[in-house]
DNA sequence: ATTTAAGCGAGACGGTACGTCTGGTCTTTAT
DNA sequence: ATAAAGACCAGACGTACCGTCTCGCTTAAAT
């Protein structure tokens, strides 16, 4: 992707052979986007995509080694301009239409996928570490640039470590959005950003530090209820 | 569906036949636990836990409708008294020693089924809905309790929505456990409840109603940059 | 193989589960034999062979590990009461309405499985191996009845090895079955058995006893010419 | 493959393009004998003749139409100068060294194609047929030479027909070649030549002629009885 | 004591997808 | 023009697991 591939690509001759179709692999790509926008990833099979692509299913096995990583590129393909990465001057701005532009892609057919993917990773741990990767690192790199100018800024404590703020954010709308409880609306996501940065304290409650000290032993500690989870 | 039933569920008359064997259920349960601590829920396959069971795999599907469900029961069957309710009298410390305990769990074998069930639940909306009544809302009504206590005792500000107050807590956890970025060390669960208690906004800076009213058609919101994620 | 086993087969306790569906194994046979009587082993694929039968994959590889055993056994299921054993009470006649009835046989659809066995067996020893035993031999053994018989009345001479015989009167036809050179009509297969029976020596020509003792060195020796064959 | 071609190359100045390479042609057949020595031609692929050979995969298809005629040329290439055509003066004599060869040649690396070939052409007539010309025939024509001078000689009865003789020679052998029946030592040979020229009746028995007279309808020929070959 | 309605073990079955393999063709660049 | 490299298509292979079904045996309540 450089300029500076022209000077390689002076001498640089191209492999002898027949070249890797690109519109084989572009058919591929869309054919499995298209499917699974549709349905869940363990339903749709290589078969569909050589199908639906006109391919056959050696050249699918020839450039991914399942079906999950053709998921995972179409996937990293039709991403392209979808999600904002604001930068309105407010820290709690950004990451208000942050959430709810990323909620609401998460919620589309593609976004979808992102479930799909954590599922799949579930039972596939290379498979984890690979999404985690090529998609989720560079989407949380992104986001800690935001998180970077609101520090600067001077509007989030910077004793915060940068990995929980952005697990605090995204963590509760991925959770609601696998689980399925609780809804995912804009006011929603307003709200946990909101929540997030103000905190669930009450002003003018007593700080921790005071009540650390009275817990060793203390008859508190002994009200420890189990419960069945 | 007899007009009888009424009659006989007086007296309790038991069913004709040969009764459900409690053995098979519990080896069932416990194979299936055994296998499952061990390997991803779609890697254990029904034959599988029929084997070990010492059962067919015909009584496995009498009693329930597929792997998951067994699953499921299993788990449900297999958490008894592992995970603490705290009530120390601190809102804090109570939701720490919780998110402690709960993450702690969640890395154990046993635990390690809550990801599974999530991932299962991605193909199989039923089974996710089913997951959610017979798990997750037992969890966070006892959850909850220990909110309404801090609400009560005026550490938590009531104007935060219980739901969100939970997800914060928990849903960063939950989603470092899924997708295996971050670490899920106690000091990371302190950290976290903390940060959701003390908020990550520094203390001092305006708030978000000033800036809001900036916002509209504003300068910054021009800048909002489109990243590929 | 147990001792006592003539005392269970009395009241003969069937097997336990769900039996071997007999229609399922006559359908996988009968939708065999009409494939292979219409293409090659090699062209007819297991897949089809299910699809005819009604029956699915699973089970043919249940029961055969592979396509070439289900032919076989479709072969020998489907060979009843085709082929004559006949007893003329003279063994050129014999011979002569056997080979006749063989070949026609051979020259049939189903028959010519044999050819397909054969080319089969010559990448597969097992199979082969597999196809003598439960073929080959049967069909000598009858055959070899015919030459006893023959022996036994005075007809062929004892000398001259049973597998000899049999070979060289079945072979020179089962060549010309493989190699389609040379017609296979009743009128050749009077003429082998007449041959093989009469032998090609022309009557009155010295014996090969006195030429032996020519040989060694002798300058017709030399003249062996090399063909490129 | 013409000494006009020397007329040609004079003046004739070569084509265009890159000229046939000779080694390549060389190559792959050189490959394809290697592997098909060790290996079934079914077991053999194209690639792997191509790898082993060093030469593209479309060179190989290029000049044959596919990998069966790659095997016959590279075994009618190996073939030089194997076999012997005898002639010994005696017919008994030349069959016998005849047959001993071809058998010991059938049973080598290079000779078991042979069998290959025949069982290729079972599921490809068109192959079979040019292995008939290209190699069958010219080795049953030059066993017909032995034959003419046999009975010419006066060793061999002209009334039995040529293609017989060579069948009865050759047949029983490749029979217990391809079905692996039987052995195929050198007395086995020698035996084999002898019956076909003795004829297995037994010397003094009286002939077929009169028994054919008392066939039609008689007792013996109501005696024929069915077994399932 | 006999009937009868289940439960149960064994295991065959249909269905569906998997990922692999090979034969033979096609495309591109190099000679 | 021919070669080398190697991508491509078609389609069969044999395997795996799911959840269902069919048996025959066993158990226990109801008669």
């Amino acid at each position: 992707m450089q300029p500076s591939l022209d000077v390689l690509s002076m001498h640089e001759s191209k492999p002898r052979g027949r070249h890797r179709s690109v519109e084989a692999e572009a058919s591929i790509l869309k054919a499995a986007l298209y499917l699974l926008e549709r349905k869940s990833l363990r339903q749709v099979t290589a078969d569909a995509i050589a199908r639906r692509a006109g391919v056959s299913k050696t050249t699918i096995y020839k450039w991914w080694p399942n079906k999950s990583l053709v998921a995972l590129d179409a996937y990293l393909g039709g991403m392209t301009e979808r999600v904002a990465m604001p930068d309105t001057g407010s820290a709690v701005m950004d990451f208000t239409m942050q959430l709810k532009s990323v909620t609401a892609f998460y919620k589309s057919p593609l976004g979808r996928l992102f479930c799909q993917f954590i599922a799949e990773g579930q039972s596939d741990p290379k498979f984890l570490a690979l999404f985690r990767e090529r998609f989720l690192y560079a989407r949380r790199d992104a986001a800690r640039v935001m998180w970077r100018r609101g520090v600067e800024r001077g509007e989030i404590c910077r004793e915060v470590d940068s990995e929980i703020v952005l697990d605090l954010i995204y963590g509760p709308m991925i959770f609601r959005l696998l689980a399925g409880h609780g809804s995912l609306s804009e006011q929603e996501s307003e709200a946990m950003v909101e929540a997030v940065f103000g905190g669930i304290r009450r002003s003018g409650y007593r700080c921790l530090g005071e009540l650390k000290k009275r817990m060793p032993g203390s008859p508190a500690a002994r009200k420890i209820s189990r419960s069945p989870v």
